[in-house]
DNA sequence: CTTGATTTGTAGTAAAATTACAAAAATTAT
DNA sequence: ATAATTTTTGTAATTTTACTACAAATCAAG
């Protein structure tokens, strides 16, 4: 858990200040008290001018200038704008217990906290790359099979209707056996979409090694510690965090079918666009 | 009418940029050149002085000022940190359109904030004394029927996976003419829990008529305008805005997925706790 | 100390935002 | 239709804010 969040803050430039009190004993005295200053209260800092904030600061102007250029800013505005940003950071990265005492009020933000926040690190994490390289694999197919177990199975469920309302040769199979079935069968222009949201998945993983013996593409969408990626010709994978771990997982199902949609647009505007080309 | 919007504004909880989107049809000419100017790039509108954006918006700059007071802020510079906080979370609360050239990386941030943004939205708005009452009817069922139709109908084969899972006496259905023999079969301790995600459903209307003629409870998770919220004892009401209208709809199963995760969560914990009063 | 480098502030300049006012539309009444 | 009134919009001047050049002060090393 800890790992993905590092990683995400590092790729997302971490709030300002943060970085300005990290910073801090490595100031020197006047950029020490323009520090103080903003830490003090940030808010105001981003509402006030730079003279009033020289005056709080007990600074000359050009030394809040320097500050702010110290930081990577292009100036006061522009130090003013990034504090903004690094203050109503809307959605908070913590992902909190659900207690047996919570209320209606207390939970039911909690879930759509859990949810939004999970869909906010799949955003900037997810591979653009793969998914291109996906959406040229699916649109190339015989067939796409979307192979699924449980709870996931309402994902491919939902591909195979959005698929098949662009034409495009679809079905989707949660029964294990059947799934084998098909994998043995397997063409080279096949493609099984296998989507998991577990690690541990024997089953899944033998159906998806049968289809890769076979010459099929196989795809995945899977957490990303899954052995299910070593099989897999392409795989984007998506570490969810789910509220509490007893419990049955929200988050996941939700962010897979968001994930689909991507590339269910990607297949959209594929098709639409080479339809242009043969058109002209 | 600036009071309205003040108070609008202010029980919705909503962003600038969201207010903005939603007051442009009431706005003159000049005033919605500037907003369109500035949901087009909101981004770099936080970053330009009164002079360019003027010029983006083929404007004068008093009337960017004007614009800024017509929105509640004192001024320019406070515009700007108003946008800056209302993107800070780095998800945009437009809903923009999907171009036929958009790559991967222009329309996979487009999805993620569609959805995002839906899901912040209902998360504000909605009821929680509903989802109370409605968790109070569920746990005291004798069975609850989960009716719909299309794409909504993943939604309802999630929910009985997980009322299950709660040992609910739990089925969906997604065959019209099924749906009809059970509500017309209805005991008054059956609940009828009906989710659709268009205004004009006369299908699922006439079977929610028939259940409510029994006697049943009946549930609806709609669109707000939906005529079967005259016929629910209680519904639960979301709207979703789609990223284009022509397109198939992404975010509402999503929102609809997460809310009905919110009423199992209810009922999980509604269970937990009289369980443990019964044991006390 | 004194020299050289760095830091800080003063003062002036440039840019941005706001205001006052006049011109132009739009609306209403005649 | 047209004059009168209201509303809207832009021009120009004013005020405020931000930045830059340069000089004074502080600090460090010889």
């Amino acid at each position: 858990m800890s790992r993905a969040l590092k990683i995400s803050a590092k790729k997302a430039n971490l709030s300002l200040i943060e970085v300005i009190s990290k910073e801090l004993p490595k100031l020197n005295k006047t950029q020490t008290k323009v520090a103080q200053a903003i830490l003090a209260d940030p808010k105001s800092a981003t509402e006030s001018s730079i003279a009033s904030l020289a005056k709080k600061s007990a600074v000359s102007e050009p030394s809040i200038n320097r500050f702010c250029k110290r930081f990577n800013a292009t100036g006061f505005p522009d130090l003013k704008l990034r504090i903004a940003r690094s203050l109503a950071s809307g959605i908070c990265y913590v992902y909190p217990k659900i207690e047996a005492s919570d209320n209606v009020a207390i939970f039911t933000p909690k879930i759509f906290d859990s949810v939004i926040s999970n869909l906010a690190l799949v955003r900037e994490n997810i591979c653009h790359q793969r998914i291109y390289q996906i959406v040229e694999r699916l649109v190339q197919a015989r067939h796409i099979y979307f192979f699924a177990l449980g709870a996931a199975s309402i994902v491919a469920r939902d591909a195979v209707n959005k698929f098949h309302s662009l034409s495009l040769p679809v079905s989707s199979h949660d029964d294990i056996l059947i799934q084998q079935m098909f994998a043995s069968k397997g063409h080279h222009k096949d493609v099984f979409f296998i989507i998991s949201d577990t690690n541990h998945n024997k089953e899944l993983l033998d159906v998806a090694k049968t289809a890769k013996k076979n010459g099929s593409v196989v795809i995945s969408l899977i957490p990303s510690k899954s052995a299910l990626s070593n099989v897999s010709a392409y795989s984007l994978s998506a570490d969810i965090f789910e509220l509490s771990d007893n419990q049955m997982p929200l988050s996941s199902r939700v962010v897979y079918l968001v994930i689909l949609d991507v590339l269910i647009m990607g297949v959209a505007l594929n098709i639409g666009n080479s339809h242009n080309i043969t058109e002209a």
